[in-house]
DNA sequence: TTTTTGAAGATTGTTGACAATCTGCTATTT
DNA sequence: AAATAGCAGATTGTCAACAATCTTCAAAAA
């Protein structure tokens, strides 16, 4: 037996990693991200252990895993409810994936092999494709592959755990905009200048270019949210007037 | 009741607040960043458990989030230990908190206030007190305080709450140099320069002393662990010889 | 009408029991 | 002697029951 590696079974492997506990959280987690339970929505451990065919206890840790990694908010005796990320908390996002990106820039300028830059530019032609297509739910999947793959690329495995914990809360912030019609072409626009720039291997060009990225976007999706804000607003003040009218007829 | 606005008593606030799984977890967390527990040691259930005087379950679930939290690993049926850092990881958080701090830097340079500035003026003069009394360990804890306070003031809630996660882990990088003697007077200037360019306003020069300050403990830090090696493959070289000479006596 | 009180039901918090798995040791075999 | 098999004890995984707390809603009081 000396010296052997075992070569597990695909099967095996994933029994002996995944106990009972992770594969809930792993599901829970997907449906908090696929929105099938909106933010602020009060998950319940007897219903969720119902449904999943498993006791309650691995659904209270699978919360506690939950609510560490920022998706889930516990009060204690009240119940656990997906997170709401407000305007405030989604800006400290974007700032601080703003340097982190800016870093992987940099990286990558440095680093990254011809096969790699090959996979981005052919990333890069799909999402201008699907601008051409205004397939603007392809275009955001697209573009959440893009960042991911460059993070990824940029080798600190550390910033890849933490960039994508932040695009997993990012994503809790409902008001984001996946991608208005008309910005898709300024943002592949972007990209391409940040393909560019990696490209050349100008590091201080590659990081400005992500970090600009990342700042513009900040910028479009504070908009879109005053926008919204101000579409709410207007819209309660039309329904209280027609309140009124109701009640002085 | 309308617009009343409890003001609750500490130990009710602290009632409500914390679940029984809370407190292990702080406790457990507590012990393993304090050192009682070291790096690669099993902890064990049924044991905690007892000693805290509680049942698995809520220990079971402090795991959970420590495991998130990256102070332990878990692997299935075998048990939970407490993480070991190698030093890859300890690089790539330092790379990371660089960059982060960098942001700290430019942030601060221009929102701090007279107040803060005082406060933060007031830590380094306390900690080149520690380096005149040769007190490594006071010198390590004003050293955290510092840079924390820093973070704190930059105001992102978000960068604090992953600058504190990182810090956490780089805890368990054991062969960490808390404050080699002769390397004091150099981080503490290195202070005065982060201080100095954060309070002339300039958030270029701050955000670069910040940078480089993380970039320059990186240095020391890998250099102290080449050093720690060497010892250790010194003495193993000198105990297998010690060994053989005793075989063959 | 509005506020308060007081159940009944729903939900979470905690525990102890049992099942499944692993670890270390001894006996057995090669 | 070295490798293997198998067993006892230790440890983890899962569950179901009970206790504590919260929520809801209807009745009583203001």
């Amino acid at each position: 037996m000396q010296g052997m590696n075992a070569v597990l079974h695909p099967t095996i492997a994933l029994l002996q990693s995944s106990s009972l506990t992770t594969v809930v959280q792993q599901e829970i987690e997907r449906a908090i991200l696929v929105g099938e339970y909106a933010p602020g929505s009060k998950l319940i451990e007897a219903t969720l252990a119902f449904k999943l065919g498993v006791s309650r206890g691995p659904v209270r840790e699978a919360f506690r895993m939950l609510e560490e990694a920022g998706l889930v908010r516990v009060e204690k005796n009240r119940g656990v409810f997906v997170r709401d990320i407000p305007i405030d908390e989604a800006i400290e996002i974007f700032d601080l994936r703003a340097v982190m990106d800016e870093l992987v820039g940099r990286q990558l300028a440095v680093n990254i092999t011809p096969v790699q830059l090959k996979e981005i530019k052919a990333l890069v032609d799909s999402m201008e494709k699907s601008v051409k297509a205004e397939d603007t739910y392809n275009y955001h999947l697209l573009n959440l592959k893009f960042h991911d793959r460059l993070v990824e690329m940029a080798g600190n495995r550390k910033l890849t755990e933490i960039y994508r914990k932040l695009i997993k809360e990012l994503s809790l912030f409902r008001r984001l905009n996946l991608a208005d019609g008309w910005l898709m072409p300024i943002s592949a626009n972007e990209h391409r200048q940040i393909v560019k720039a990696i490209a050349s291997g100008d590091a201080d060009a590659a990081g400005k270019a992500m970090f600009k990225h990342v700042m513009e976007s900040k910028e479009r999706t504070i908009d879109n949210d005053l926008r919204r804000q101000a579409r709410l607003t207007q819209n309660l003040a039309l329904a209280s007037k027609q309140e009124r009218a109701k009640r002085g007829k």
